[in-house]
DNA sequence: GGCGTTCCTTGATGCAAGTCAATCTGCTTT
DNA sequence: AAAGCAGATTGACTTGCATCAAGGAACGCC
């Protein structure tokens, strides 16, 4: 549970930096919470989605099916993210919650006009649209181009890079992930099969780069090599540095 | 060659809409054309980009690179298109000319000024990177759960809905499309083999779906049966309705 | 504690698409 | 017209991942 948005907790970023601005009091009559529980869907695409949020707590995604069941995810909303169109009516995704779910929520219309108002909102939400846009784009690249291997591996480090409150270390320099997903969840965002994801998690720990500690905990015992694995180019300081 | 802004001819919508909001008439000074010779890199990635750009004319893509070569096409540019990044310095992609291409430039800092002025353009600036995300996710399912037939297909469809000034139906109701791209760069839009696009042009020639004329003019015969090829669900129109 | 469900792992097999290689087709150049 | 070249096609072979199938492990519930 969160209060009204001046008090919002920290790890409700999204929320507390939008509240601040002045103009966003104004929004506090359109302001109200809404809860899911882990399996239910919040909107299905094409869907009409008359408000916009923050994710307060939990885990959802976005994925696009075709006829058949094949489906592809398309984001992963955690802790902070922001969901919603701002001027579009419709979503063209279905958004579904993967754990209990609480949004923050304002009615997409007052939340418009307070936009229209505010550069300073207008400004930051073209902000939090191109960071999606980037992350897409890179999202692409791993689709497209990257092997069963270094789609699992840059999914560690990506997944390392959120952990929302900074990246777990633990005493020996090990970095411990917390997989918000399922493998054939896992296995939706990097558009392979849940054994192929299976068959990655074996042979990340074979080769000593990973250990497990349940199905849901990573823990990552050589962060160099797990960004060799992935593809990535650039050393880029990762979450120990 | 295109006038001050209020002149832009037809083809040049995104200039025209954005120069005919007022605020934008100050912008002027800050105006100016870039012309680009095909083969020519625009940008590379982590460069900076001091400018924002209308595309006037010529085709140009976006693309990312593994340190080993291969590349994933992240954006195909076309006349209208816009490029660049409010309040970003550096452009994560390189972006290519692919043929003669000649922009209509704003120097980046004055844009940002007269967006933070203006909730019209910053509201334009937020619905065309919506677009974007929106055309990139699409593209995410296509890379991810497509096969090879159904990418191709579905990158006919995509080229003749963006044709500019709308595509050009043939008497006898068959649909023109000349690509932009040769078969190589098709293959990193799609994530293929340049070999396994050749061979899809092949496969929809045979079926009777499309006829070629020369290299780069695909005729579509028989665009549902094209549609169904590409796995799109709903029956959108398309281009000839 | 036993039992059912859900999630995960591993193995065997098949196929779609990649790779390697040869040839073909227009275009441009001289 | 011949030569050269970039782009496209086609074939033969290989391979990475999907699919099908059978268990195993973790976690809830009665």
């Amino acid at each position: 549970m969160h209060g009204s948005c001046p008090d919002c907790p920290v790890r409700h970023q999204a929320i507390c930096s939008t509240c601040n601005a002045p103009e966003l009091r104004r929004l506090e009559h359109a302001r109200y919470d809404r809860r899911y529980e882990a399996g239910q869907v919040i909107v299905w695409a094409g869907d009409r989605l008359d408000f916009v949020a923050s994710v307060v707590s939990g885990v959802a995604t976005m994925s696009h099916t075709l006829e058949d069941g094949r489906t592809q995810m398309v984001g992963l909303l955690q802790a902070s993210d922001f969901l919603g169109r701002p001027h579009r009516e419709r979503t063209p995704y279905t958004v579904t919650a993967v754990t209990d779910v609480v949004l923050c929520c304002f009615r997409r219309k007052p939340f418009e006009e307070v936009m229209a108002a505010s550069p300073a909102l207008s400004a930051q939400m073209l902000d939090r649209t191109l960071d999606e846009l980037d992350a897409s784009r890179e999202w692409l690249l791993l689709l497209g181009r990257k092997s069963a291997r270094e789609k699992f591996a840059s999914l560690l480090v990506i997944l390392a890079r959120r952990e929302v409150g900074g990246p777990q270390a633990s005493p020996g320099g090990e970095l411990q992930i917390d997989l918000p997903l399922t493998r054939d969840m896992m296995a939706d965002y990097l558009g392979l099969s849940l054994e192929t994801v299976s068959r990655q998690v074996s042979a990340l720990r074979r080769d000593g780069i990973i250990r497990l500690n349940g199905n849901r905990t990573v823990i990552v015992q050589d962060y160099a090599a797990l960004l060799t694995a992935s593809g990535e180019t650039d050393a880029d300081g990762g979450p120990l540095s």
